[in-house]
DNA sequence: CGATCGGTTGATATGAATCAACGTGCGTGG
DNA sequence: CCACGCACGTTGATTCATATCAACCGATCG
């Protein structure tokens, strides 16, 4: 389902309250790039704050509770209370420090190492939210979100995936990843 | 020549006031991943300002002049003074925004693609900072940086301008690149 | 004068895309 | 309740874009 769109005007600040989402770029084809994966907690982007309309298009991957905030309301709160641009600044940080490693991914790694350094940070990111038993994490993606994030076809996640199961890494089966090799999927994955 | 290394810390907010130079990653094989060019008036990064280790590593492309301010200071007067603030966001999401439109360009765009969007990229930013003549941009980049910044590798970036050449959209010598045919270019590297 | 750097070009290899077929589960309308 | 269509994933055959390996050239510089 779409939330918002590119280039729409909003007078509202928006934090994803629960469930999952993602934030992409659609191209005049049917190319599309998936920026990143929205969790419970995460503003849709943290410079929406000061920008007025959407650079980017967002859609809903389950059920989700969002929550709106005026934008004017939001930059009158930081000018008294300092605490809240710290706050931001960090989700700042964490944002671009993230968009600079998957740039990273998409420029140097190969399909495995993309596929497995999106999964741990995924990963990561969950267990930040969520306490994870027997390394069996919630994942309601599709192969064709996985591709549209990592720039592959599904076609070709699904072979990788193939491999990462036949090797006894990993397993993704009806919402939910299970990991039984993590030092194998952190050396594919995680090369700096 | 290298000025900032990743997980250096800085008690300094570096902004680039003259010259070219780059952010990137280095990986523990030879690959790296050019994240963006640093033109003059550049904050190495609007993060920075909160961070005080870097998360990237910078190099000088050519002779530079950088001013270092004290992060402390910076903080402070942000409090005081608002207008700072709006201007740092504004650096911010167009930094952002520049971000995710190279993670699409690094996803879904072919070589070509990739190539003629980065050089558009560049020129408009060119531009903003010096008067352009017959479409003729001071362009200090070697090949190894466009091929490291797109993510292919030098040869296939000669080979790809050998065919704009070919083509008559575009040359690059002794640190000039001159656009021949800018709505071809458009066409090419565009595409949203 | 040799060495190094940046760029070009050709031959070949390879990773990923494309095209196509098939299976399975599921929702929906008859 | 069944039949059908559709979404999702898997697998095989083939093609294509880009990488790799290698040779070579011109400019520059110690």
């Amino acid at each position: 389902m779409q939330i918002a769109t590119r280039n729409q005007v909003s007078e509202d600040v928006f934090l994803l309250c629960g469930g999952w989402g993602f934030r992409f770029f659609q191209l005049p084809d049917r190319r599309r790039q998936i920026l990143n994966f929205l969790l419970p907690g995460d503003l849709f982007s943290a410079t929406s704050v000061f920008e007025e309309r959407f650079h980017f298009s967002v859609k809903a991957l389950t059920e989700i509770q969002i929550s709106g905030m005026r934008r004017a309301e939001v930059q009158a709160r930081i000018a008294t209370n300092p605490g809240i641009l710290t706050a931001l600044a960090k989700f700042c940080i964490a944002e671009t420090e993230a968009a600079d490693r998957m740039q990273t991914a998409l420029g140097q790694y190969s399909a495995e190492e993309r596929i497995a350094y999106l999964l741990l940070h995924l990963m990561q990111r969950i267990a930040a939210r969520s306490v994870i038993r027997e390394q069996r994490f919630p994942f309601p993606l599709r192969q064709q979100h996985i591709a549209d994030a990592v720039g592959l076809t599904s076609v070709h996640v699904s072979r990788i995936f193939g491999l990462f199961r036949e090797r006894r890494i990993l397993a993704l089966s009806e919402g939910v990843l299970q990991v039984f090799n993590l030092p194998e999927l952190e050396r594919i994955g995680l090369l700096s």
